[in-house]
DNA sequence: CCCTGTGAAGTCGTTCACAGCG
DNA sequence: CGCTGTGAACGACTTCACAGGG
């Protein structure tokens, strides 16, 4: 007989969705919403309800057939399956603009991510606060990463030292690393990367503008 | 006969590659490449080389067989397909520690975008400097889009102000917005929207980080 | 001979549509 | 009767493998 459904081997796409249905069942659960339908889900997180569906049935997640879910039970659901119980440590490296900006962001607690040390390499920051965090320098990396059980990492410094404070991460002990400085890093394989590049991002929204724009006089000529 | 293949559906996947491409042959060519092959790219931009030369045939770009593509001629060609041949204008809405962050970037220069302006609706942010821009009212929004003909808007404010400062976007005539602010927005089917949610960011990684440490200890119990 | 460009195959994700249960 | 959960159809993207040109 069945008794854990282990939720293993869940795709890619509904992890990346995820994130998304914690914070509209949030949401949600603190305007009063006790129990929601897929459709109500999914036009709070913004998608469409057959993938919620879908997304929820890799969870293995018992919802109530004419009925729909459980806000607080399938917040708490999720949140133990993207192994939220508690918050994950995170150190963020570079404490430039973005650093301290990303050091100073009071929305990261509701979301299962806590900031235990901001690092950085140039002696002029070091020891100074941004965020009511001391920066403290990149050496102490390896101290802190085993003090508080630290495996996230952030980088926010320039594209050039990118690399190395990702090795010194690595070297560290660190095995997920997000990413800020537009540069493709090498990292071992079993090391988890994301990547966050705005400027792309507005390139990309820059293309579909100019099609827009010139969708209409351009035409094309084929054969 | 085919004169000129016009770079019409574009696949989103590849477009979305393509500021990488941009980024990576800007790179080779500081570095003096004039050639380069696929795999060669490929590695520069931290993907695989049959997809580089997938995406590159969708721009019916030329490469020489059995040397390689140019890599300024290349770099011109993708600059000209996303429309960066000038630099798109951006409105930043939130001067907070982000919006100033964003402000200050010294990367957009090169990655063909430029801060038209920062504007906010705090009047105590209203006035004063950040990054070399003077913060305006929110409210002189459609005054500023239509005089630097601005297309793009990014939002850099409290979740709650986001869905409103969206609408004034497009009331004000924008087509495309980045989002920064961790909520569904609601915009006309026309506008192009993207988001960038840090947290979730963080939070897809924990679960990567999540099933490596309990992955050895938790077992399946299936049937 | 090497590297591009591309059909074909394979993989992954989404959407559809409905059976089944409360 | 409504909504979940899911097989099946569909579509998109990636990878493979090789024909073809410089």
């Amino acid at each position: 007989m069945t008794i854990l459904r282990s939720p293993a081997g869940i795709p890619d796409a509904t992890v990346a969705r995820l994130p998304l249905y914690l914070r509209a069942l949030d949401e949600l659960a603190e305007r009063g919403t006790d129990v929601c339908s897929s459709e109500h889900l999914a036009t709070a997180a913004g998608v469409n309800s057959a993938i919620v569906r879908k997304d929820l049935s890799h969870l293995g997640s018992y919802g109530t057939r004419g009925v729909g879910y459980d806000v607080r039970f399938l917040a708490g659901h999720i949140a133990a399956v993207v192994g939220q119980t508690q918050p994950w440590p995170v150190v963020i490296v570079g404490a430039g603009h973005l650093g301290s900006a990303l050091a100073a962001y009071q929305g990261f607690g509701a979301r299962g991510v806590k900031v235990a040390a901001v690092v950085d390499a140039d002696p002029e920051l070091i020891g100074t606060t941004v965020g009511g965090h001391e920066v403290l320098s990149i050496e102490d990396l390896p101290g802190i990463v085993e003090r508080d059980a630290v495996s996230l990492g952030i980088i926010a410094t320039p594209p050039a030292a990118a690399q190395s404070v990702a090795d010194a991460l690595v070297e560290a002990g660190i095995s997920s690393i997000l990413n800020f400085a537009p540069t493709a890093l090498r990292v071992p394989a079993e090391v988890d990367l994301r990547q966050v590049d705005v400027a792309a991002e507005l390139q990309i929204l820059g293309y579909h503008a100019h099609r827009r724009q010139a969708g209409s006089t351009e035409e094309a000529v084929i054969s």
